[in-house]
DNA sequence: GCTTGCGGTGGAGCGCGCTCCAAGTCCTAG
DNA sequence: CTAGGACTTGGAGCGCGCTCCACCGCAAGC
């Protein structure tokens, strides 16, 4: 699928991914991605002998959950504790779901918040369309 | 209802709030209001001889729909487009109907969004919890 | 008169989440 | 051997939306 230089299946084993084509894929630019490598938000991904970054499948996994708690609001600093958690290992599960429900209530209000505000920029709408109408 | 020293119903007409009463109802800083007017959110509020903004309740208005523009993510500049066209009056009326009705569908896209992110939320919290059981 | 307190102004500063840059390394193609 | 391109690093810079600050004025109460 891509014209140009890839390795075929340099490396020893599974397929990798250069840093472009992860950016490309996430919507994140490179400098993004290695910026959430150096707030800890990202295991730190492996390199070539030469040092660099090849992303693996599981990198990917974790890039679009993070995004996802990114799109739902949640701020740098908590997905950094959030990926610490998950550094620990099995016994963190529990802080990990605490974490989590914690932010699906957050997010749930919020949805909620903008279900109210969307109701009231429709009467908004509707008052100009009756302007509009009366003259 | 204030314990402090309102003027008695000093001026000419209706009644009008000093900024830190506005503050208090809006949730926003005496310092975010003077920003806003500066910005171009907000008209010129009416002044005391010395200088002093007395708000209206037809800013207070005004002001709680900023908020829901705010709320629902609109950028300041594009609140300054609106206000730039409300000052134009009546004429203007089509222009806002439109750009409301563009902010109307961005809302409805972001709470479809978080939706789809808050069933996701759910899922993860669900493997979580299953986790938890197994072990 | 003096103090207290609320308000005014202009402008600097801040926290967040990136974004950009210079300078260097490595690999490959020609 | 050279040139080009993708990648590396550390650190500076930026746009947004406030937030804070120093300094000043005014009005009321002691």
């Amino acid at each position: 699928m891509k014209a140009t230089s890839e390795p075929p299946v340099a490396d020893a084993q599974v397929e990798t991914l250069p840093i472009a084509e992860v950016a490309r894929r996430t919507g994140l630019s490179a400098d993004t991605l290695r910026y959430y490598e150096k707030a800890g938000l990202i295991d730190a991904v492996r390199r070539t002998p030469a040092g660099v970054r090849r992303y693996a499948a599981a990198d990917l996994d974790w890039l679009a959950f993070l995004l996802r708690l990114r799109d739902t609001g949640m701020s740098i600093a908590d997905m950094r504790l959030f990926a610490d958690l998950r550094r620990l290992g099995n016994e963190s599960v529990p802080a990990r779901l605490d974490l989590l429900s914690e932010h699906r209530q957050i997010v749930d209000r919020r949805i909620r918040d903008l279900r109210a505000n969307l109701r009231a920029l429709d009467r908004k709408i509707s008052h100009y369309r009756n302007l509009l109408e009366e003259q």
